[in-house]
DNA sequence: ACAGATATATCGTTTGCCGATATATTGACA
DNA sequence: TGTCAATATATCGGCAAACGATATATCTGT
């Protein structure tokens, strides 16, 4: 099997933060974020058809949850949370994404220039 | 600016292989599956529009040669190459790709499991 | 009452990898 | 001399996935 030069890093990420504990999706992408200073962004239009595949892959399993505010008390529908747990199979499928991506950095070296060492002049 | 998720990584090995000197395209897919050990390819369909994405974007140059074989002598139109050489403007791109990929690398960390250590026991 | 954050989701566009296919030249070997 | 693999360029259609925009609704703080 070749590396693939086109590597799913958003799969990485989610499954990733979720190894964890279980989130749900927008509590996903503010992990991502946080955990990358704000510069990995899970955007609603890459987030919500991700974790549609990682599901139907059952990389992970959903349920949902309603919250209801106590503002609002039992009047309103309450606010809907979709929570993801990493299901055996995602474990197995991060710890291989985990291996690729070290060997894909390794490689990646190869096209880097050296380390420029700090100047000792 | 965010960093992308998704990187363009042919770019930069491409970039990269010019970096040391023109070559033309069947060479730089050859150069950069010798400098993988063999596990990036860059692929017809993958090599030539990329190619020509990176001299419609001014980052290489592009000069044709014809090569004639001693055995052939003057029969035949003899072998088409074209080659590649870095432009300023693609050096510099290359010297961004790769600050940008060791900034990729270093955040892609944070959501790996931390590097398990030889066992002492 | 209102604005901004929370929360889920879909849509169309674009990008770019990938495998297959096409065409031609050249070199090695029988 | 014929044949085959390697060299060399290039395009095509299919597909996966990122991306920005948009939609809808709830909740919180002021």
């Amino acid at each position: 099997m070749t590396t693939r030069i086109d590597t799913t890093l958003s799969e990485l990420v989610a499954l990733s933060v979720l190894a964890e504990g279980p989130l749900y999706g927008y509590a996903i992408a503010k992990q991502v974020a946080a955990r990358s200073d704000d510069r990995f962004r899970l955007t609603p239009g890459v987030l919500y058809p991700l974790l549609k595949r990682l599901e139907k892959a059952g990389l992970v399993t959903a349920t949902w949850e309603t919250v209801r505010s106590e503002r609002a008390g039992e009047t309103s529908e309450g606010r809907r949370r979709k929570w993801y747990r990493l299901s055996a199979k995602g474990r197995r499928r991060l710890a291989h994404h985990a291996a690729a991506q070290r060997e894909h950095q390794r490689l990646i070296e190869a096209f880097l220039p050296p380390d420029a060492p700090e100047s000792t002049g």
